[in-house]
DNA sequence: CAGCGGCACTTAACAGTGTTAAGGAGATGG
DNA sequence: CCATCTCCTTAACACTGTTAAGTGCCGCTG
């Protein structure tokens, strides 16, 4: 009999376990007996690593942001513009790892401190490329904004990549739309090519803040560092 | 005695009782039982008039639509920027009139076909501005997205307008922050003022679609029409 | 007027959920 | 050897969405 002995959980581990999960089950299927048996645990037993179950939900968002981090290479001699496609489409990619990865992350907040180290080198990289703060703060956070809600609708209709929900056939959608042609023809720029769709909106704010708040050209050529 | 005779329920008036607790509980706490309490009925009776509850919030986002577009006045005559601006804001009015709005509205589908006639009308107006149908597409939903994600965040601090969550004291995060001083600065930016950083969110989106999809000027004198 | 069918609902129940209380095995340490 | 702490189990609770079956009532037909 296999009576090898289970090294105790800790947080980490449920976590990891948890994100594999969901990506079977989804969201609606991550049960925290789902969980358990998976550990080879009773459910009871989470609550000794989580007062409840938002707190583990809270623990995957961090640990998916920490493997965004891990999967993305930022360099610390990037541009403004660099950095912010490196970091959205990074977040994108990440996000689409996981079945509801947008929803399980926009719902939970941090366990501690491990975004601030990205943030502070982000600010420092967009203040020295001549943005006030309250400036790196907008362009940065309107990025991300925007990827959040891009990636949440995206995986409304594939909750994973190449595997499509019920209902969003474009073609039938078209049909039903015969009074209005400029709808039934949009559909195809709404619930396909994805990846493009989400490029070009990504360049557009960009351009925005290039516009906004660069308005003496794309880069000023930094002084002298 | 009371023996007055209710008149049976509809779809609507479900929906709209549904839309008003939502406010008072949330999302969490509006259970079938809770809405059928409020209609002076059971819950199984909610099954005869929506099949399961994923479709009555599908009935909530679509009134949340609606109401969205009778308060807001939408002219042809706009030009694409205030008609941007316009249906951008009155989204992001509509959904902070409900406590968790941009949840119930983004985790649904309209029943129906009550948004297309304003998409219609919407692309109209783009196209007829000189941006392709490809363009008015992108911009109008890079910037739905936009607001989309804006809310969600922004109702995750503050459920409803004035009414705070805890954990988002803006001077105990700088605290925590002591090593990042960036990031702490960035939290009046970030967790405050939340109208003034949307404007300016948006206020980039519609810059950079105006660099990037009408390079010649801001408007290029439609062609006698 | 009897009877019938469908509408709009109730009653009862089910499987499954997050969560809590109490207890127990096993290592640690005095 | 006993006490304590860690980590987990067993049992149970209140509550959830949902289904099956039944009930009163209305309008229609014979």
């Amino acid at each position: 009999m296999s009576t090898e002995k289970r090294p105790p959980l800790d947080r980490a581990r449920v976590a990891d376990t948890a994100l594999k999960l969901l990506n079977e089950v989804g969201l609606d299927g991550l049960t925290l007996r789902a969980i358990a048996k998976e550990l080879d645990v009773k459910a009871p037993a989470l609550y000794w690593h989580f007062k409840d179950k938002q707190a583990l939900l809270d623990e995957m968002a961090t640990e998916m942001f920490r493997r965004m981090v891990a999967g993305t290479q930022l360099d610390p001699s990037d541009t403004w513009r660099e950095r912010l496609l490196k970091s959205n489409r990074g977040l994108r990619t990440a996000l689409l790892g996981y079945r509801d990865g947008a929803k399980v992350y926009s719902g939970s907040r941090f366990t501690g401190l491990v975004h601030v180290e990205q943030m502070e080198e982000t600010l420092r990289l967009f203040t020295a490329a001549g943005f006030t703060l309250a400036q790196a703060v907008r362009a940065t956070s309107t990025s991300y904004l925007y990827t959040l809600g891009f990636v949440t609708e995206e995986q409304g209709v594939e909750p994973l990549p190449g595997e499509r929900r019920e209902g969003f056939d474009v073609a039938e959608r078209a049909r039903l739309m015969d009074g209005f042609p400029l709808s039934a023809a949009a559909g195809a720029e709404i619930f396909q090519d994805f990846e493009r769709h989400y490029e070009e909106g990504l360049a557009l704010v960009l351009a925005g803040i290039e516009k906004q708040y660069l308005p003496t050209g794309p880069e000023p050529s930094a002084p002298h560092a």
